[in-house]
RNA sequence: CGGGGUGUAGCGCAGUCCGGUAGCGCACCUGGUUUGGGACCAGGGGGUCCCAGGUUCGAAUCCUGGUACCCCGACCA
């Protein structure tokens, strides 16, 4: 087979790219950092986004959309939160081109200068707690649980396809309630709804966990995290979940009249998944001839190959394969018949198996004798001939194997690329050697993480949820600690 | 934003050192033979050589300045 792609092996960055490009997910645009989503890809977060929808509406939340723009003094009035985005965010500062005056195109009209600059969004807890601030007067308005669908932008040095660009798409959701602790529950409940989309749907495991202060949000009092590994032993933050406490109900004035008639601030929360999660999804499972889609998310479940030398054989074919097609669809099955007569059956099977597609169906005229079909399954590359009569359910079970099988596969890596450390060698030693999370001692501070940061380029990606609690020491500063933390490097 | 590399047909590249008016593979078009793992033969079309200046009789090639992408750092989801 022709190779398309650099292997894994020789270049895990390159293959990323490579197969980026080749499997015909994203390009980049003419507009730096920018890329453009292609079908394929956009038909990948369309399902993302149908599923999530799902999941936030039984949840009980709703979707609203707010403005790209916000006035640059909303930015500024929590203070940890714009430390934290000041220094990537787009400015508009005029609202008017004109004609150059050397007749060469347009240039900017100086005339139409903003009186208020507009930061283009980088994220929305301060138009939308600017606006909850008008719908908030009682308790009786509490809570607010909102979602908006949109594109945000930060102004990043270096970029790469899905992983970090200037431009992505993503939803955030923006609560508002009456107490803190029905904050913190909702923090967590979207935590978990996040878990179980990453683990269900993109057969991706991830860890739990909260943030450390240092990787925590700017603004939040707690970040909780959704951690996953990738096949190159790094780290991908793939979701959060974020406690804000009081910090922009303060910032906005966004008070309410609770039941006992008393004045308070409003408990917020915020939470967020974004186009990386098409990252994570390639860098999981994928391998060197191409995707490997998880069935549930695929755009095409099955495709269907018909092998024929004339155009009688290819109809008696497409009786079989529409027929089929037809069953499928009605159980609710993306599926597809290639009947392209302009490709042969080899290079549509490079191709489908290039793009991710769980399931491929051959038919070719032995078939047709013997009411039989080639399957193919991507995740194992191997194939089966089996019987017609029966194929639907078949297939049905097969898909939800390969579901199953690619989360065990991600599963038994995550499990092979987890070490214990009690040293800070054998730390630095398994870093550089294996990678992977590294669960070890840290003292708690700062400081401690920061060393760590700098020396070894690894950072604190969680403190697992339910961790065991477990007596030892800093494997750095040798101070007592209660809990392993989990460590890596990372996207 | 620092260091390095690369921009030549849709894609991948050679040509650049040593200046003389552009080539290869794939893709594309036509015809034929093919079709159970990226078919073959024959013919054909396609280029402001990233952009803007400069040097020169003449620039893909030399000089200056931009710009885009890739890799490695710093920053971040």
């Amino acid at each position: 087979m022709a190779k398309v792609l650099t292997s894994r092996s020789e270049s895990y960055s390159q293959w990323y790219n490579d197969l980026v490009l080749k499997a015909d997910l994203a390009e980049n645009s003419a507009v730096r950092g920018c890329m453009v989503i292609k079908p394929y890809g956009y038909a990948i977060w369309e399902k993302m986004q149908a599923v999530l929808d799902r999941m936030f509406k039984d949840t009980g939340h709703v979707n609203a959309y707010f403005p790209l723009f916000i006035p640059k003094s909303f930015l500024s009035k929590e203070a940890d939160h714009v430390e934290g985005f000041a220094k990537e965010c787009a400015v508009v500062t005029h609202y008017r081109l004109m004609n150059s005056p050397d007749g060469k195109g347009v240039v900017v009209d100086p005339q139409a200068k903003l009186e208020e600059e507009l930061i283009v969004r980088p994220t929305s807890e301060t138009i939308i707690w600017n606006t909850y601030k008008g719908w908030i007067q009682s308790y009786r308005d509490l809570p607010i649980l909102c979602n908006q669908w949109a594109n945000v932008v930060r102004w990043e040095m270096r970029t790469r396809l899905f992983l970090r660009t200037a431009e992505f798409l993503w939803q955030e959701g923006h609560t508002a309630h009456a107490t803190q602790a029905e904050a913190m529950t909702e923090a967590m409940t979207m935590l978990k709804v996040y878990a179980k989309f990453a683990e269900e749907y993109l057969a991706v495991p991830v860890v739990q966990g909260v943030k450390t202060a240092n990787e925590r949000f700017a603004g939040a009092v707690e970040t909780y995290t959704i951690e996953a590994l990738m096949q190159d032993g790094k780290a991908l933050q793939s979701g959060t979940s974020h406690f804000l406490g009081q910090n922009f109900a303060k910032a906005f004035d966004v008070t309410f009249t609770n039941q006992e008639g008393k004045i308070d601030h409003v408990w917020a929360t915020s939470w967020g998944v974004s186009t990386r999660l098409m990252g994570a999804l390639i860098m999981a499972h994928s391998d060197d001839n191409g995707l490997v889609l998880p069935p549930k998310l695929a755009p095409i479940q099955v495709v269907i190959v018909p092998i024929y030398k004339s155009m009688e054989e290819l109809d008696k074919i497409s009786v079989v394969a529409k027929e089929l097609v037809a069953k499928l669809k009605a159980k609710g099955y993306d599926v597809k018949f290639d009947d392209n007569d302009k490709k042969k059956p080899g290079w549509k099977f490079a191709e489908y198996e290039l793009k991710g597609v769980p399931v491929r169906l051959a038919i070719g005229p032995r078939d047709l004798e013997n009411g039989t079909v080639e399957v193919a399954r991507r995740d194992t590359l191997t194939k089966e001939v089996m019987q017609l009569d029966g194929i639907d359910e078949r297939i049905v079970s097969l898909l939800d194997d390969i579901q199953t099988n690619i989360y065990q596969k991600a599963l038994d890596f995550r499990a092979a690329s987890t070490t214990k450390v009690d040293s800070y060698e054998e730390f630095q030693k398994v870093l550089d050697e294996k990678g992977g999370f590294v669960l070890a001692h840290w003292d708690g501070t700062s400081e401690t993480e920061q060393r760590i940061k700098d020396e070894t380029k690894a950072t604190i990606r969680c403190i697992p949820l339910d961790n065991e609690q477990e007596a030892g020491v800093c494997m750095v500063t040798g101070q007592p600690s209660t809990q392993r933390v989990v460590f890596a490097r990372a996207y």
